[in-house]
DNA sequence: CGATTGGTTGACTCCAGTCAAGTGCGGTGG
DNA sequence: CCACCGCACTTGACTGGAGTCAACCAATCG
């Protein structure tokens, strides 16, 4: 349970644990949260890999993000009372909800509650500031790559070896590319011996290298 | 007063009053805060305009908002610490500063406040979900200009015209366009009589046929 | 007045998207 | 066991929309 929570202790957690619904299953490929919800719960990651996504007017998906264990769903919705997106698993996973309107009753109990939240929303914020500028597909490409590690730690099974829990063509909607031009990029990374690619596997060669490229953009 | 914490009542404002730093008189072209600087502020907008942005690595700027009246700035920075954007006044303007470390200790006086915060921070990462997608020009121009008449108001000197307080290369780099493609879509939308411009001065004359060009866009 | 600055317009380029064909892997069933 | 199918991915040829470069214009300011 710990790990739900990145910087509460064991205390915070057993007392959040009063107001949450966990666990929620969650099959791969079953939605956990469909665009036009109702808001009422935030999501927190125990295990697995979520996709949140949304389907535009010409049909096409814009992928908002991936999460993973100890990140949070749903913080957009505050504000409009729905949910302006789809969460669906990509892997078996586990989820807690987190009711809303109960938080605030954790306040006096959880000083550093608040903080958590407001954390949450602001690393994110950071990351959509940047990711919403104009790079280079390669830059995009490479900033991707080089926040897995930090990110997908679960699904490494070596050193800087993991397992993409996603499609490309899921990889290239959140980038804002097109599956070929994705496909482009690997191609060209594995050509220029910066990563190796198997199938899903994926391999970081030059770590260096491809965090130089994808500075621009920093850490998504 | 009232009107720098939208939502928020009378007596609400009275207490947050006892806080804040009010009022720090920023001038055009002066930067109430640097990239980098540490942490200790939010701010809100009582009146005036400022420009958040960031310099990326070839020289380039990356406009990341406007702020108005009742906005706030500086949530992206509770996570890292520091400030990433500067923040300058566009026009003779008028902030509060809001120590964070305080923020904590209103929760039990205010109840609503904390929601407000999530509220303005949800807001935003709604807006940064959908401009992080890939968008025609035409399109971005569009959505910025039906913004306007709701964030603007204290700009308008008539209804649906407005002065716009910053240059066209400020609105390119803010819809991650070049400064020419900016004017082309002036002149296309002049031309196709969906607005009318003069200098700093724009007139919506077909709202609702601009707003159907930016719907993939929504609000911004 | 000239010089500077912000904005507009036109000609050209280039990167990523589009369209289409080809490849390879996993699963199914004969 | 293998032939077939379907799907995800890859690769190549071509296109188009926004960027680049450059010239021009208008307003402002010494």
């Amino acid at each position: 349970m710990e790990i739900m929570f990145p910087g509460l202790d064991a205390d915070a957690h057993r007392r959040i644990a009063a107001v949450i619904r966990y666990p929620i299953q969650v099959d791969p490929g079953e939605h956990l949260v469909r665009s036009g919800d109702r808001f009422h719960d935030l999501y927190s990651v125990h295990d697995g890999v979520f996709k949140a996504y949304v389907d535009d007017a010409n049909g096409r998906e814009h992928v908002w993000g991936f999460n993973v264990q100890g990140e949070l769903m749903g913080l957009h919705a505050i504000t409009t009372g729905h949910y302006q997106a789809n969460f669906v698993a990509l892997e078996p996973s586990r989820v807690a909800a987190i009711p809303y309107s109960q938080l605030f009753t954790l306040f006096d109990q959880i000083p550093p509650l608040f903080d958590f939240l407001m954390r949450a929303a602001s690393g994110r914020l950071g990351i959509l500031e940047r990711l919403s500028g104009d790079h280079a597909a390669q830059v995009r490409m490479a900033a991707f790559l080089v926040s897995l590690p930090r990110r997908f730690q679960p699904l490494a099974h070596a050193p800087d070896t993991f397992r993409l829990p996603m499609s490309r063509r899921d990889v290239a909607n959140y980038l804002r590319l097109v599956p070929e031009t994705v496909s482009r990029m690997f191609s060209r990374f594995v050509r220029d011996g910066l990563i190796r690619v198997d199938g899903q596997d994926v391999t970081l060669l030059k770590l260096a290298r491809l965090e130089e490229i994808g500075k621009p953009l920093g850490e998504l």
